[in-house]
DNA sequence: GTCTATATCGGGATAGAC
DNA sequence: GTCTATCCCGATATAGAC
């Protein structure tokens, strides 16, 4: 029925917002409620539990996250270019979800088999592997210098997502305001980019 | 008396590890309790309550973290060694406090103002002021390109932390050890030294 | 399907004996 | 100082009327 799905709808989004703001210990299923505009009743109503509700959530934002990962690293366009593309792409992505990383991280900290149930029957991000393979291809024609694509691959994702998970810190040490720190990151894109392609000349 | 100090000191070890570990709200005063021997009651009679123990804990993190940060960056040597100075202690510290860094993250982006606070009355980093000042200098004479000293420092500080904090993230991804995890974050001293040099070449 | 009222439980905190 | 027993509140979960 259309109410039932709007009201699903409703408790999803609003779960999410305060999931991923206050990890599954710290959530309140009042907190949902009122975010919502519903009564706590029907959050079991619709989902039974808490931690039921969190694991459709957590889930999700998994799926987003590893999707948006993967992705990138499947264009067939030179390296440079997919390079620029990958850091414009994720730091795009955290601009407007900032709190998704430090969300799926706590909580597989908290419990690891989490992500290994994900994964125990789907494949294992073939892109990356076609990532590091180019990476290879490139050294191998000595068009950039020779290092451990892993190491390449960490060193990507740390100076694309670290600065959105240690913002409140960055912000509050280096006295940033918000719109300091968007125009921060809005010149990362263009920075880490660069630091990257320069680093690997060979 | 030295039973007191000694359970104390007990108390303090337990609460870290479990403060750490879980969070201030996933934390349980049963778990410390446990963890250090004793009963929930001492818990109490010692430290009056969860949010007096929580904040001991955490501000003596912070304070640790940050020392580390900035002591690095106060030696007086060329910039390389600097670097790679920088970048081989963090790496260490980390690979023996590997909760560290996450922990100060989640609880300050539950709560800002405990940064804050902290800072009100304290200065603020002057080595790292300091640190960006020779960065600068070494543009000017034209050892190194040009680039926001900003943007160098976040891409410092993110290649080193940020695989610790991910850590779960990656053995579960790449199917990695311990055992793998450890010799990765030892060849990653080297790694990100020679990333970043390489990538400062004018 | 949506609400109010209530049962139930876990966990922080205290009382009081020793 | 250390323990057991207990209080009490907050939060999850359910019952039941509408």
């Amino acid at each position: 029925m259309q109410t039932t799905n709007n009201t699903e709808r409703q408790i999803i989004e609003a779960a999410r917002k305060i999931f991923v703001k206050k990890g599954l210990s710290g959530a309140r299923m009042q907190d949902i409620a009122d975010e919502a505009g519903i009564n706590k009743a029907m959050l079991h109503y619709y989902y039974r539990s808490k931690d039921k509700l969190f694991e459709i959530i957590f889930n999700e934002a998994l799926e987003q996250l590893l999707t948006r990962i993967n992705q990138v690293f499947s264009g067939d366009m030179p390296f440079q270019e997919k390079v620029a593309a990958a850091v414009d792409n994720y730091i795009s992505t955290l601009s407007t979800n900032p709190y998704l990383p430090l969300f799926i991280i706590n909580e597989i900290n908290q419990n690891p088999n989490r992500l290994l149930e994900r994964f125990r029957h789907s494949p294992m991000f073939p892109n990356v592997q076609k990532f590091i393979m180019h990476i290879q291809e490139e050294m191998e024609n000595g068009r950039i210098r020779k290092m451990d694509p892993m190491q390449l691959l960490l060193n990507t994702l740390s100076m694309c997502i670290f600065p959105f998970a240690a913002r409140p810190i960055i912000q509050g040490l280096f006295q940033k305001t918000d719109e300091d720190f968007s125009r921060l990151m809005e010149e990362r894109k263009q920075s880490v980019t660069e630091f990257i392609l320069m680093s690997l000349r060979p």
